[in-house]
DNA sequence: CATATATAGTGGCATATACCAGTAAATTCC
DNA sequence: GGAATTTACTGGTATATGCCACTATATATG
């Protein structure tokens, strides 16, 4: 039996590409985190970057664009983009900053905090069944494994060619 | 000293939403390995998620739509607009398939194949990057994970309430 | 066989995300 | 202190990805 000939029945490799690529297999996986979470979180207005982007500005002490862009591991521009939408639903809103003019602080509006805090409870089930679904220590794990990956210090190893 | 007063001098909290909520970290890692990939495999025209759509569909047997959609754990209809650029570019074609006139199957053009081939080596050293960064081993039981969690038995377990 | 239902794909719309070019403000360097 | 450079953000463009409504085809059911 040949590689090319060992499928399933729907004609579906059993070795596909994210076996072999870790790029993939991360972004295969998002999708299905994506998917897993919003069906948990049930009927709600935001999507889940949404409200991760959210709960990180409720977490920080009104980040600039930029530091929320490099906390967030997000292109600054994308960042800005991404929060269109929550400034125009009155979730978010953009404040000079005093000192650099050049600067923008990102804080919720107190129609976006509470949003955030009502939505939390429904993360939490989403996410206590990933812990539960995937084991509690290795949740914590994997969690701090991707944080390590996405780390400059992470970049700076996969960058160094010795 | 408060969590929120914990911050860097970049005013980031040092303890993100990615530290709790595995969606969180997954799309966060997946953001800066895309990044990273890309740069690694330096100046070519594909994204990396079209250069891996190609990979997996050259690896399987001119999969239709719907099979490559759940291979990659992609909604049908993402994949349909993810593959307009490269049939526009002429590295995929869709063909209608003989029995079930409702369904297409995909398939790399000579040139997407030659293009596949070609970028593969490039995409090797960014690979292998990752690999000496992370570790061999560790590599391929993060992939081995990240396929778990894409799983329908994670699914599963994920929407069990018991 | 005719109708009801299920399946495969398409098109429209919205968000997610990146790169690049441009603007404005701050900082560095004679 | 004024020019050169760097930094922070914006807008345009392109791909990535998902949901919904719709069409066409296939399958199941009476």
């Amino acid at each position: 039996m040949t590689d090319k000939d060992r499928q399933d029945k729907q004609g579906q490799t059993e070795d596909g590409i994210w076996l072999h690529c870790s790029n993939s297999a991360v972004r295969r996986a998002s999708r299905h985190l994506g998917q897993l979470y919003e069906d948990a979180m049930g009927d709600i207005d935001l999507k889940g970057t949404q409200f991760s982007l959210m709960s990180q500005i409720a977490r920080s002490n009104e980040p600039t664009l930029k530091n929320l862009a490099e906390a967030m591991v997000m292109d600054l521009s994308a960042l800005g983009h991404t929060l269109k939408p929550l400034i125009r639903d009155g979730l978010v809103q953009l404040v000079p900053d005093a000192q650099d003019r050049r600067a923008k602080r990102v804080r919720l509006t107190d129609m976006g905090a509470a949003t955030q805090r009502d939505l939390t409870a429904r993360w939490q089930i989403a996410q206590d069944r990933f812990d539960k679904a995937f084991g509690k220590e290795k949740s914590e794990e994997l969690r701090r494994t991707l944080a390590f990956i996405s780390s400059n210090e992470f970049a700076e190893a996969f960058n160094r060619n010795d």
